[in-house]
DNA sequence: CATGAATGAGGTTTCATTCAT
DNA sequence: TATGAATGAAACCTCATTCAT
């Protein structure tokens, strides 16, 4: 065997170990992540507690900080991962070219329900963002990242009815306000489900829920 | 003077003492209740300190000790209130003779809005309630109450659909879900509402937001 | 009716509400004692609160301060009191003239059944005095003086032992620890009849089991 | 090296860090134990703050959680290691077969100076246990406990004057009343001894008290 | 004189976080 | 890397004491 043979052989174990840390690590954070998420649902992020957290994830409370900084954040990450991913999906809607004002609304509620599958637990979170507002170390970068998301993501829904009212096809309306509504009613909804989930754990009237929210939204919105 | 006056004078004097007592006491309570559901909203129950409270009830933190057994009680306390006034209201409305189930559709709106105007922030408190589930020491009877409350509101609710759907006057979806879906969005908005407010103080979208989207749902609900 | 007379009246019925004042003084002074003793037996110095005292007494805790200065004193006031007419009890014994040792001993079974008739709260709570020393507050005077009258207690049954030992009546043993020997024993008895009667409340073994120890102690003590 | 003998070593190894861990849990345990003794004993369950025993274990207050989930814990612990000691070597003695009745008196004055000497402060503790008595969060099942195994100490006692009576070579009183005495006897001595000790530290009259007292009592006890 | 009300001081307990292993 | 252990800081709550009425 040559000497580079060797040598590449020996990287590429490294490089494998490395990567296999690499991988590890990640496994780790998400399952902290997932773990914190539960538990930042279930108690909110005062209540909370850094060893709940690390029970949930079957490691020990000083682990936690081999991952993240501190409890806050943790909490931090959660709720920007989700934010992003939101922000994501409205301006992946919103450039989909070929799709009508009506068209992009009607496929506003799949947008929405997917943002609801893809992480309920963080969903939620944001929409109780506010209950955590006033922590005392929210870092203000933080605080103003959240809002740039938001605005954002509420400005790509506003398009929508701004397009479709100038077309003519949508009843004229604020689009700001439209957008305001539907989003509530998104958050309203996405909450109370989980309230009675808590209450009654059988479950899963989401779906059914928001699908008639959006009936009776796009009909009344849509003219004829 | 006689020697009835004079007990009658000193009498009143002892009632005049005990009723202010009594008043200044009522006083007392309501600084305190008030301080503690602007704490509780900016900073959720675990989030929220009894010397938060106190300081902004201008009081010591032992002084609230006086006046209500604990934290958790005084928490209860506002929620109870505010779950009670919002059944009552529901209930009244529901009981509102010569109104046709449209028309009360329509009250509703104004109901919310009272309720709103009632004390938004304890509102604001029961929206979040979830957050402050898994709170260790909610006395089960607490929680009974709030689950009682709360379907109690959504039958009152659903009923007024049942009666629509029933006349023909209402399209025909599950009135439950309706009742959900309106449910929803009201807390929704509040929630919502709450979150801008707090990041940009400036204000009061709630009346015109709340109106969009009743007149939105009205619109489809009610068949042509 | 004559001047003189007239200010003698007045000066009597001045004289009488004075002393009626004083009278009713008194009595709250000996209600609250009452009460005090009660829950410091029930609860130790620390345990016990002014609230509890003031319970018991039916009065406000502010009323307590009207008669004493603080709560210290008057805990300090009912063991000073005790070990006062204990010392007092052993003394008069003491002096009794025309009494051999043998019937000093004899009686000083009677004294001890008279100073826990007395007020048998005061007495466990002076055997349990230990329980409360280092109170952060308690003056070193009290102290001193509890010690004078403890020590004064002592030698003064030590003495009987003396005499009896003197005069070839009693068994030759060390007077100050036959003197420790009956002082424990009586005190044992109190406390474990006190602890007895917290767990069954039926009561009343005092009486019979200080005969017993006495006449078992009699006995050996004696010489035939 | 071959595998299995690494494997061993890293084992014994890991062996070893847990053993010392569990050994050094213990100490800070007992640590902590004899802390609290001490305090408990100097100021009473309710005078004596989590504090004082932090200083005395020097280790900090939050520590001691990490140990005993609460001050109440804590006490209870001490009290009870001493009442089944106390309950063990009563049955002990009970047990000893080929010991007349005379003989297990004379040996109780050994037991009785054992259990003092196992743990002075205990014992103390355990006589004044009704001072703390009124605790409001006493268990009831410490409360039963504790009398369980008073109960079942007297019993041990008395057993041994029933035999004695029974064989005729004792008194003829109430096998109960005498152990009432003689615990009463021993439990007023210990008392006595540590407020003596207290107020002057000299020391160490206890053996010659306890001799002095069981002499007499025995003398008196068995028939000639 | 009696007391309702208020509070400072202090006690118990929790918890985020660090550190040695 | 993972964790058991430790702790400072802070939270909840109690209570002796004061004061205005």
């Amino acid at each position: 065997m040559l000497r580079e043979e060797k040598i590449g052989l020996i990287q590429s174990a490294i490089m494998g170990v490395v990567e296999r840390r690499e991988r590890e690590k990640d496994i780790r954070r998400k399952q902290i992540l997932a773990a914190a998420e539960k538990v930042f649902v279930a108690k909110g992020f005062s209540g909370a507690t850094m060893e709940d957290i690390a029970q949930e994830a079957e490691l020990s409370p000083a682990t936690l900080y081999l991952y993240f900084k501190n409890k806050e954040e943790l909490y931090t990450y959660l709720n920007l991962r989700m934010l992003r991913y939101v922000s994501a999906k409205l301006e992946h809607l919103q450039k989909r070219d070929g799709l009508s004002p009506e068209q992009k609304l009607e496929a506003l509620k799949g947008v929405f329900y997917n943002i609801y599958k893809f992480d309920p637990l963080s969903l939620i979170n944001i929409f109780h963002f506010q209950a955590s507002n006033g922590l005392k170390n929210l870092s203000p970068e933080l605080l103003s990242e959240i809002q740039l998301f938001s605005a954002k993501s509420l400005r790509m829904i506003a398009k929508i009815f701004e397009e479709g009212i100038a077309q003519g096809v949508f009843i004229d309306r604020h689009p700001t306000a439209l957008a305001d509504v539907v989003w509530s009613t998104f958050g309203g909804i996405v909450l109370w489900e989980e309230s009675k989930t808590k209450l009654n754990p059988r479950k899963k009237y989401l779906k059914k829920t928001l699908d008639l929210a959006f009936e009776v939204f796009l009909n009344s919105v849509k003219k004829k």
